[in-house]
DNA sequence: CACGGAATAA
DNA sequence: TTATTCCGTG
């Protein structure tokens, strides 16, 4: 049982990741959760619970241990793990869910960003991962949907296919096989890494705590293999929200009986794979899932017609090309971007704003079983005592390869409608939106533009540097980015992208969308909902939406982004929204889908973003203009914390305008970066890895995936997988 | 229990 | 840069 699928599980796997983030030196606290999440031995002591990303500690002082003995520091205590975990809210990878103790969510938007901004892109450009967080966000996330009720999960999809060039770098690690363990002396330690390796797993628990309890490790179990956490379709569903049965979805399996997560809450998908082989991974990723996420972009996009399948391949018509083509320069953007975009990227996708309705009654349901069944076990004891699941997931079949067979289709049945992707939005059926270009990003842009106009003029102008240029300039993110994408450029992508228009317009200008007829927007609620919480949370919903509010502006009009951009008034808000909506700029990707979604029509609530943000259309405009932001930032009086807040937003958005990823917050040092961008460079930073090389295997990358985009999507994913599988088991430095 | 500043280690 | 440690405040 167990389903190797856990390697899979919670998130995508790319979350799991180490390796590519900044830090990832030395495992991150929120990998290691991720990685306790994902496992079900360790259910007990945190699992998800909640909206979307949330998870829940539900042994503080177990997985105070835990997280002591991967770093070697005995001493660890929830206390100080625990302020650990509030550095990130600044940072925006976590958030605390008021109101319920131990209880935080991710943000994986920015997660992925962080981590695996190739992946996403590059790769294939396709996936995007991201998307499949937001989803939730959008709608459910906060409060929106019962907490009961799963909301949302959604799954991304995971997976990650990373790019050559991530690859590399996973692969190295893996070979290095690490592992060493701290010493645990105690006990401790191995535990997770057990899990990697896979070797151990009982992971005994050790005693920990109190032990105690519970015993029935049966239920686990049971769960355990019924569940795989995948990402599917589901998340799609939701994303562009599917219309009608997300729940369902095809692509499960099972959905009607099983599938669903095993985790309830997991934000992530779970995969059902089960029986069928348990499907690995890969294999959603691969199938059209795959392109789900990511590409949500790409192969969905098309229009109707093309199933998302049918996206992969291209079958599209002209403008389906195109908006291919933008998605890649999306990526391309991104992929030198930094993660920020991507942000945005889900942003963008996140529309669904249907929730689904029926999703939930069917997950609600399943979920209740699994739960229960977990429960039974846990709740017994409240500590978790006993559980050693049996095996421990190493199974993974990750490693070995994880599904390969299946990989083509997971679900075989599903038909590229069903696609989550395809389904949910794509369908033709609908077609709610329209979409009209608004100008992302303005913060960035603006910022950029105030900042660095250089950057911007470059490509704004069209390229002046090189052609590609403008295309970036297209999509818009890229204005902030125009060093990275200039790469991107190289790669030709976008040039092609440029060609479109949507790009264009998406690019500097903006999208907007608009639903059409749509109206579903009470979704959009969520608006609302994010203002209603805190800021910062707002500022994680927008990221996820972003767009909201964004102000869609007046970009769209795009203006090229020269035009424009006369700013605006409300300064911060402004900012942050768009900052958010800065984010938007991934758009480039993600707008063309969305177009074409909407122009198809299909859309249907996709946009659900866009819905909120309605924002005003008309004006909406908002003319990218950043400037104001850019510079303006300062806003009015804040509350310090705000004050702070935004700060970071800025910082964020600079950055991400520019480039980085604005972990930082507070950073003054923004310099170097932006310095470094105005080089012309992206940063590596993070991806450093794979900058330089990056640049080339990205663009590789896309061509690959236009040509043969499942292959080479295949492929990756199965590297990334394998590598991905171990990698974030093993980590494990002391 | 949660938040976050400050100093500090790696 | 991230996390750890310590600590004061709510």
């Amino acid at each position: 049982m167990k389903t190797p699928g856990d390697s899979g599980f919670a998130f995508p796997e790319w979350a799991y990741k180490p390796e590519s983030s900044p830090g990832s030196r030395q495992i991150q606290l929120w990998h290691f959760i991720l990685e306790l999440l994902r496992k079900e031995e360790y259910h007990d002591v945190i699992a998800w619970q909640g909206d979307y990303g949330e998870f829940v500690i539900k042994d503080p002082d177990e997985v105070a241990r835990l997280w002591g003995a991967r770093k070697c520091k005995p001493q660890m205590n929830y206390d100080k793990l625990s302020r650990a975990l509030r550095y990130y809210y600044n940072k925006r990878i976590l958030h605390k869910t008021k109101g319920k103790r131990f209880t935080y969510k991710f943000n994986f938007n920015k997660l992925v960003l962080v981590n695996y901004p190739f992946i996403d892109m590059g790769s294939t450009g396709s996936s995007v991962p991201q998307s499949a967080p937001p989803v939730p966000t959008g709608a459910g996330t906060h409060f929106r949907f019962p907490p009961s009720t799963p909301s949302e999960v959604l799954s991304p999809n995971e997976d990650l296919r990373s790019p050559g060039g991530m690859f590399s770098s996973v692969a190295r690690r893996m070979a290095r096989g690490s592992v060493s363990d701290c010493s645990d002396g105690t006990s401790v330690n191995s535990e997770i890494e057990e899990g990697n390796t896979g070797a151990g797993e009982e992971r005994g628990e050790r005693g920990v705590s109190g032990g105690g309890g519970g015993g029935p490790g049966g239920g686990g179990g049971g769960y355990r293999s019924i569940i795989h956490p995948r990402l599917s379709h589901e998340t799609l569903f939701r994303m562009y929200g599917g219309p009608g049965n997300p729940a369902g979805h095809p692509g499960s399996r099972s959905h009607t009986g099983h599938r669903i997560h095993p985790e309830p809450l997991s934000p992530f998908p779970v995969s059902p794979l089960p029986g069928p082989g348990g499907a690995g991974l890969l294999a959603p990723p691969l199938s059209p899932a795959l392109s789900m996420t990511p590409t949500s972009h790409l192969p969905y996009t098309p229009s109707p017609t093309l199933s998302p399948m049918l996206g992969s391949h291209f079958s599209f018509n002209p403008e389906d090309m195109k908006r291919y083509l933008q998605a890649h320069t999306q990526s391309v953007y991104n992929y030198g971007l930094s993660p920020r975009a991507f942000l945005q990227y889900p942003n963008i996708v996140i529309p669904q704003p249907h929730r689904p309705t029926a999703d939930k009654a069917g997950l609600s349901a399943e979920r209740g079983a699994a739960e229960r069944a977990e429960r039974a076990a846990t709740a017994g004891g409240g500590e978790r005592g006993g559980e050693r699941h049996h095996h421990p997931s190493l199974a993974h079949s990750a490693h070995h390869h994880p599904h390969p067979p299946h990989s083509a289709h997971p679900h075989p049945h599903s038909h590229p409608m069903h696609h989550p992707l395809h389904l949910g939005e794509e369908p033709p059926h609908m077609s709610p939106f329209k979409f009209k270009l608004q100008p992302p990003p303005l913060g960035r842009k603006q910022r950029d533009g105030q900042s660095q106009t250089k950057a911007r003029q470059s490509s704004l102008s069209s390229g002046s540097g090189s052609g590609s240029m403008s295309s970036t300039s297209g999509l818009g993110s890229s204005l902030s980015f125009g060093s990275d994408l200039s790469s991107a450029s190289g790669s030709g992508l976008i040039s092609a992208s440029s060609s479109t228009q949507s790009l264009n317009s998406a690019g500097l200008p903006k999208i907007k969308v608009e639903p059409i007829s749509d109206v579903e927007s009470e979704e959009e609620v969520e608006v609302t909902d994010i203002s209603d919480e805190d800021p910062d949370e707002r500022d994680e919903e927008f990221e996820l939406f972003s767009h909201r509010h964004s102000r869609a502006p007046d970009h769209h009009r795009l203006a090229n982004g020269t035009v424009a951009p006369h700013h605006q008034p409300h300064p911060d808000e402004d900012l942050d929204e768009d900052v958010f909506k800065a984010p938007a700029p991934p758009p480039p990707g993600l707008m063309p889908f969305f177009t074409s979604q909407h122009t198809h029509s299909n859309a249907q609530r996709g946009l659900p973003t866009l819905k909120s943000e309605p924002t005003e259309p008309g004006d909406s405009n908002t003319p990218p203009p950043q400037t104001g932001l850019a510079g303006t930032p300062q806003t009015k009086c804040i509350p310090l914390k705000l004050r702070f807040k935004r700060r970071w937003s800025e910082d964020q958005r600079m950055e991400a305008s520019q480039e980085e990823s604005d972990d930082k917050k507070v950073r003054p040092e923004e310099e170097r970066e932006r310095d470094r961008q105005s080089n012309g460079r992206m940063e590596m930073d993070e991806d450093g890895t794979g900058s330089g090389e990056g640049d080339s295997p990205p663009p590789l990358a896309y061509e690959g995936s236009l040509a043969t985009p499942l292959a080479s999507h295949r492929r990756v994913s199965a590297e990334l997988h394998r590598a991905t599988a171990q990698l974030s088991l093993e980590n494990k430095d002391c």
